[in-house]
DNA sequence: TTAGAGATTATGGATTTCCGTAAAATACTG
DNA sequence: CAGTATTTTACGGAAATCCATAATCTCTAA
């Protein structure tokens, strides 16, 4: 079983939650951060003296105050900890049920575990705990677990996401192509802009560009 | 204080913590509810029985289950609550930030708090719990108090929310204006739409249709 | 090196949205 | 009822987008 564990959860009402679940475990070692770069700061800071966690319980959203932050999501922060721990376990906690998003958590930061929360999401949390410690199976929630079986999410690359959140503020296409040809950014044409819009619409089922940016911010992937 | 207490919320993690402040706050007669359907039916049966509840403790999201469900979210329970017992004291508890919909809830259910689920939002809550409690007076997270200063919310209609998620499903300004005229909605020209679009995007701060979409849901207005 | 496939860009016309102005209808007022 | 304001509708040109086709570029394999 775990020793040593960390928390990274911004609502005070969960990790009263979160923490109830250690104990119940008998794991007394474990830290509570309200942010991400604290977060981040202990861990580094527990390698440093020799002492590493062997856990990252992390939500995903945190809210966004007004004090600067070096990492500003869970998504970042699981990403930046497993290149500083690449054997640390990590289990997300969270409410996103977006497979595009868990998808990615699983393949970009390997994350190994991933806990919906939910009615029962104690038991469940419980569960990967359980697992994750003691093999390196991955864990998922059943209510996603579709989201790992999803055959290639017909990538929809970056590129695609920065055209979105363009559009989500406003910008025009023809502002779009500019900005793209300022930076430098390759395909940068009027055409290759409305063709990557046509397969994304084409893709998520939208009739035009207004339902397309809506269903992207519905699915969270802006 | 109060004797006899209602909780509706649905994440296990938060309940656990909720529960944690009635006892700290020697509030042993509370109950639990994951499901809005629940708790009504609770509150009604308690009415009934002549031992109705004096304070609910509402969350507002609920997850939307595979089942049926009569009340979807904290929303309509506050409001249908409100109704059923007037004089019950109600606390939203929530992570909605978003000052449109706070100042409806106190407008239209008169809840008697809002607190926003937040790093210290315990304490809140057992302060707003005392406040409801030994008097009429409202209470408010300080981070959303301008919700409530908030001059008027420039009157957003019923009309302008029906045109926002018609555009958000696709369907383009000459549609939702034929669909208007077979609905028998009044202002149903082509230049009222534009007008009501142009005011909306005017309020919103909002460079065309597609930024205006996004803000709105955004806001959770839809 | 060169033919061909695939990707990127260019072009132009149809459709939709945008935005101002003017006409018509309705409501309000004395 | 007449006159004035307000709202709703009509119209038209500019801008943006949508969509199909053609030209150009890029890379690879023969």
């Amino acid at each position: 079983m775990f020793k040593k564990v960390i928390i990274a959860e911004d609502l005070d009402a969960i990790s009263l939650g979160i923490e109830q679940v250690l104990k119940d475990l008998d794991i007394v070692d474990f830290q509570h951060s309200k942010y991400c770069d604290d977060a981040f700061l202990k861990i580094r800071a527990a390698i440093q003296k020799n002492e590493p966690y062997d856990l990252l319980i992390s939500d995903l959203s945190f809210k966004t105050n007004h004090r600067e932050v070096k990492i500003a999501n869970g998504d970042e922060l699981v990403q930046k900890v497993r290149e500083l721990q690449p054997d640390i376990k990590i289990i997300a906690y969270s409410v996103e049920d977006k497979n595009y998003r868990i998808k990615s958590l699983f393949d970009n930061a390997e994350i190994d575990a991933f806990v919906l929360k939910g009615l029962n999401s104690i038991e469940e949390l419980k569960k990967a705990i359980h697992i994750t410690s003691t093999s390196d199976q991955k864990f998922i929630s059943p209510e996603v677990a579709s989201a790992l079986q999803e055959k290639n999410n017909f990538e929809i690359d970056d590129l695609d996401i920065q055209i979105l959140k363009h559009l989500s503020s406003g910008t025009p296409q023809d502002e779009i192509i500019q900005i793209f040809k300022d930076l430098g950014i390759k395909p940068n044409s009027k055409s290759a802009m409305e063709k990557r819009l046509s397969k994304l619409k084409d893709f998520f089922k939208a009739n035009n560009t207004v339902q397309l940016v809506f269903i992207a911010k519905d699915l969270g992937i802006i």
